[in-house]
DNA sequence: CAGCATCCGCTTCGATACTG
DNA sequence: CAGTATCGAAGCGGATGCTG
């Protein structure tokens, strides 16, 4: 998307800064991706095609919340990101199914679990500060 | 789970949204908690806390980009969440050591192959030019 | 050292309207 | 049905200054 080209400004830092073992510097790619996938809709959107192919208008009621613009904006940055597909079919009502590619269904592999911690902690009715 | 009588706006439609076999309707609490942990920094703190326990200004360091504000800010919400402990030292000196709960580490186990993967996959020369 | 308070730019996001 | 375009509000997030 984005990918500003930092030039550090004035940073005369020499060491790499490193989190839990690995190194991930501010202004590289894996940030932006991780961005993508991680963004409140990124997750939400990979987690839907997680069963197969849906079609435009599933997608937009699947998702509580959603709207037109952010599904539209989050679907074309996962596209441009290699983890969706999107497939056109030229008929007079349009009908357009997005998949996931090979990337994107490794990626919502690792996604799922976390999902499932999420809800089934959640469940235990131990949050407390969110009214909803 | 909560769907206790949620409509505290508006909520003209109140269906079963599924995505991918799941439900996770707009404003309930698996929303808020994933979001706090999918977070631009929600996720890199946890994975910085991976290791072990850590002083804030070696998260500070080790977080490239993150600002003190957001750092504190990060820290109060996983902490609020659960998923965080801090551990202040009353010495004269401060010494505030943060580290993960149970469930804070099964969550951050639960990342940390997403965040290989992104690292992975970006290395693989997809990308604009950064090497690191 | 480990924060919190304030200002404020800039992005994100939602609502609405319009197109093929 | 499947989007695109535009606007304005909300809040994310950075810089700075201050406290214990």
């Amino acid at each position: 998307m984005d990918t500003t080209q930092d030039t550090r400004k004035k940073e005369p830092r020499t060491e790499l800064p490193r989190i839990g073992g690995r190194v991930l510097p501010a202004g590289c790619p894996s940030r932006a991706l991780l961005g993508d996938i991680t963004s409140k809709w990124g997750v939400l959107v990979l987690v839907g095609l997680s069963e197969g192919p849906r079609r435009w208008s599933d997608l937009r009621h699947g998702i509580d919340g959603i709207s037109e613009k952010m599904l539209a904006q989050t679907l074309r940055t996962l596209e441009t990101d290699g983890l969706v597909a999107r497939d056109a079919k030229p008929v007079v009502p349009p009908y357009v199914e997005y998949s996931l590619t090979g990337d994107g269904a490794e990626v919502t592999a690792l996604l799922l679990p976390l999902l499932d911690w999420v809800q089934a902690h959640v469940s235990q009715g131990r949050t407390t500060a969110f009214p909803g």
